[in-house]
DNA sequence: CAGGATCCAGACGTGGATCCGT
DNA sequence: ACGGATCCACGTCTGGATCCTG
């Protein structure tokens, strides 16, 4: 267990020490088990991050960093650092917020240390990048607030069911669950009982590469 | 994995079978690991007493014998088969039912089949008793419905943490925990936000003998 | 390519009870 | 003796995400 950064300089100077190092060397330096796929071990990537740079792992409902009020977010790159997939920012709550500045969406994103990683070379071989503390531009906000209220207002509704990840400029929902057979009580259009998978909010891919170039030109 | 008795009878007739055995021998027929103690393994008894009967072990809000409506209880008796524990019988809900046949204690007790199970030797020579399978005289259940409003009654006007096992002729509430650092929210007789134990309804030793006794003789 | 589906680790809750100090 | 405290197994939930098929 590594203590938790004091302060947001102590937590990017840690970001900045393990920027160039390969997931083997890291993994190694903190007797973590590097994985032959990531298809089983999808999170490995970030626990291994959680750890080396001091989140408090394992908490809910409270930021990574929750003395700075940081959010960790791990992002798959490829050979040219551009974000490879959607980032996962929480689950679909049952009591959904009236208000965006009340949201877990808001909460989420309103500090979050981007950590990419390389895709393309075999695993041992990947390496962590520059980390970029990120806040939301007025725009951001904007656009993510318009697709959560959007969102938010289909799932008040009780349109959850017809809901797909084709809604959402940037702000998606989709499943979220061990499988498809899963399943939680919801209520539908008509005011009736009705069974929906577990939902989550995603950001799509062009979202975070926007976030990304922004801090690195 | 052992299928579900189909009928009371099946189910006493496979009590039958495995009276007199003695733990090892049963343990040895199941596959299933003879510990050196119960200090660690409190609930081991239990769950091999599930698996020799075919009860749908892990389940929540259900009776072990769900199609029978049939509870499975474990009792530990002494060298003349008197009853040595208490018996836990449900959680303490945190949803308080207002109406004794509507409780999770009634349906628990509405029909139990009792186990006894020597404790007096060493654990692998411990052998199983005579099963008996018990639904509640109206005597029976006038005393637990009077200690179940009387103590339903504490904790609805928000005295649960005055609440000691102290009260309760044959029906009891104790702490029921991994450790008292575990704590759930509660609202206290002023009706401020306080925090307890959780707790759980448990028959005092005398109960149990007294079923055992009624049966026996 | 991206919407829908899935996978692991670790925390947490519940059911199975017995332990142990005063 | 018994009231208060504790211990294990196992299923479920949550946070970490990537997989995969049309």
């Amino acid at each position: 267990m590594i203590n938790s950064p004091a302060s947001e300089t102590e937590l990017l100077a840690r970001a900045k020490s393990i920027a160039g190092l390969s997931l083997q060397a890291l993994a190694q330096s903190l007797q973590y088990d590097l994985p032959t796929d990531f298809q089983h071990h999808k999170g490995w990537l970030g626990l291994l991050l959680e750890l080396a740079l001091g989140a408090t792992a394992g908490s809910a409902a409270e930021p990574d960093f929750p003395d700075l009020s940081i959010e960790l977010k791990t992002v798959p790159v490829n050979a040219i650092g551009k974000p490879q997939e959607s980032t996962f920012v929480c689950t679909v709550p049952n009591q959904i917020e009236l208000q965006w500045r009340d949201s877990v969406v808001y909460h989420k994103m309103k500090k979050v240390l981007w950590v990419p990683v390389e895709m393309h070379k075999p695993i041992p071989e990947r390496c962590i990048g520059m980390a970029v503390l990120a806040t939301m531009t007025p725009e951001q906000e904007t656009i993510l607030q318009q697709d959560w209220l959007e969102l938010t207002e289909a799932l008040i509704t009780g349109h959850a069911d017809s809901l797909t990840a084709k809604y959402g400029q940037m702000l998606q929902i989709r499943p979220k669950a061990a499988n498809s057979s899963i399943v939680e009580a919801a209520i539908d259009a008509e005011g009736n009982p009705t069974k929906i998978m577990p939902r989550g909010f995603y950001l799509r891919t062009d979202y975070t590469a926007a976030i990304l170039e922004q801090y690195y030109l």
